[in-house]
DNA sequence: CGTAGGTTTGAATTGGGTCAATACAGGTGG
DNA sequence: CCACCTGTATTGACCCAATTCAAACCTACG
């Protein structure tokens, strides 16, 4: 359950012409568009790591060390303890994913991230990172597109912590995921849920049973059909009316179905 | 109310030596400790604009300038508004901010910013913005802090939302107020709000009136003492003790003196 | 195959929301 | 100057969505 730690090949050790394979960072750079030179350039400063077993933390809350990591296969949450043992999960990283970006004010993590399930995952120093940045703009812009995006995200999240009801914030989690698996290729209304109902639970500001009942009804009423952690959405859009629409929201929270009864 | 348009100078318009009187960007990027030089390059490119009166939008959700401003002076407040009309607000930023970050991706404000009191702001074009980042190092990683502490102070928020009741919500936020002030040279126990109670609510994921529930109980127990708007916090050590100690919370709810009674 | 951690479901309880009435402050115009 | 009005704040009474408490029930893995 150890941090671990980073492995760093030297140029020698490393084939020049694999340069990072199925690196996360490679892909991550993709819509910055960087030129063969760039990009390699950006790859010999890549820091490669070892798998995280699921379970594994890759950090915890307080650890000094300031890399950046994208995320090459899996998923991982990232939580914060507040001073009375409180845990709060502000997200579910998965594939493709740049996370670690909150440490660079202070140059310490505020948050801890485990590994929901075995992951790989690349990362860079900071300073290396905003080194290259400087002589690569369209890598600086993408960084700061990135950034931006998850304070978007983060604004999201707050709009479902304060304003949503339970029905919605859990309907929002299942659609947010759903269009995060869609975006990598894999089905968008099939999928495993990697995470623990006390995860989604702390995650959506709910308690695990609320969560485990919202799902019930969900199944009851053939939004989605759940075992345990396979689920399966059977009506986006029925999902999506469940957000913001007081009509839904009343007909979907009663044991019954939309129809009949 | 509606959104006000930047004034730019032209360098024979502005004295070269005046540079921006009281800027807010000059003071945000002290930290930064730019040369003279990087200072002036700077300089050049703010874009100085009129005062926003007291319930003035600077944007809307939706609209597509992409600046980030810098509070020189004033508050604002920065909400939300999703596809069913419900409001959210994100934060209060005030003198010394840096605002319009989540911009940076989409290319929208996806808030609005209104201002709280009559406040001035300095702006500048992202892509200014950036372009310097790429000669003034200092400036960029100054920049990257200042995001970073953005997205640690979101997942703080996060954490108040989640895991924490109103009392203790209401505690954060008169604390991290309090800090805000007395960080900008204010009293840090005796202030005004400069928002109304809605927008309290809104940030806290709370109703008005529980707001002023707790703040009347606050007020009750001698933690505060607060006329409408204008708070003075009589113990920052008990209202620190509120947070996430349930002895502490059971004795504060409750219409009850710590001693007597 | 046993057990610890995770999940579901039911029943009782409650913190905060909702509804309603009143109070109050700051304009505004006569 | 006062009378009026509008938006904001406070307080009380009641209610309900979500939590808490409790009891099975899985199921994964050592």
């Amino acid at each position: 359950m150890g941090t671990v730690s980073a492995i760093r090949f030297s140029a020698s050790e490393r084939p020049a012409e694999l340069g990072c394979p199925n690196c996360g960072f490679t892909a991550w750079c993709l819509p910055a568009g960087l030129t063969s030179h760039e990009s390699k350039q950006f790859n010999d400063r890549v820091e490669h790591r070892r798998p995280l077993k699921r379970g594994e933390h890759l950090h915890n809350a307080g650890s000094a060390q300031t890399s950046l990591y994208v995320i090459n296969s899996g998923f991982l949450k990232t939580s914060l303890v507040d001073g009375d043992g409180r845990e709060q999960v502000t997200g579910f990283p998965m594939t493709g994913d740049l996370i670690g970006m909150e440490a660079i004010d202070s140059g310490k993590y505020l948050c801890t991230r485990i590994a929901l399930e075995d992951s790989r995952l690349c990362g860079m120093r900071f300073a290396d990172f905003e080194d290259l940045g400087h002589t690569i703009p369209a890598l600086q812009h993408h960084f700061h597109r990135v950034m931006g995006a998850e304070i978007a995200r983060d604004h999201g999240i707050m709009l479902l912590l304060g304003a949503m009801r339970a029905e919605e914030r859990v309907a929002t989690f299942l659609l947010s995921l759903s269009r995060r698996f869609s975006a990598r290729g894999y089905s968008g209304t099939h999928f495993r849920l990697p995470m623990t109902r006390q995860d989604i639970g702390s995650y959506l500001g709910l308690q695990i049973e609320t969560v485990s009942r919202v799902l019930s009804r969900f199944s009851y009423n053939e939004l989605i059909a759940i075992d345990v952690k396979d689920i399966e959405i059977k009506s986006l859009s029925r999902l999506q009316q469940i957000i913001g629409d007081p009509e839904t929201r009343r007909s979907a929270t009663r044991r019954t179905r939309s129809e009949t009864d």
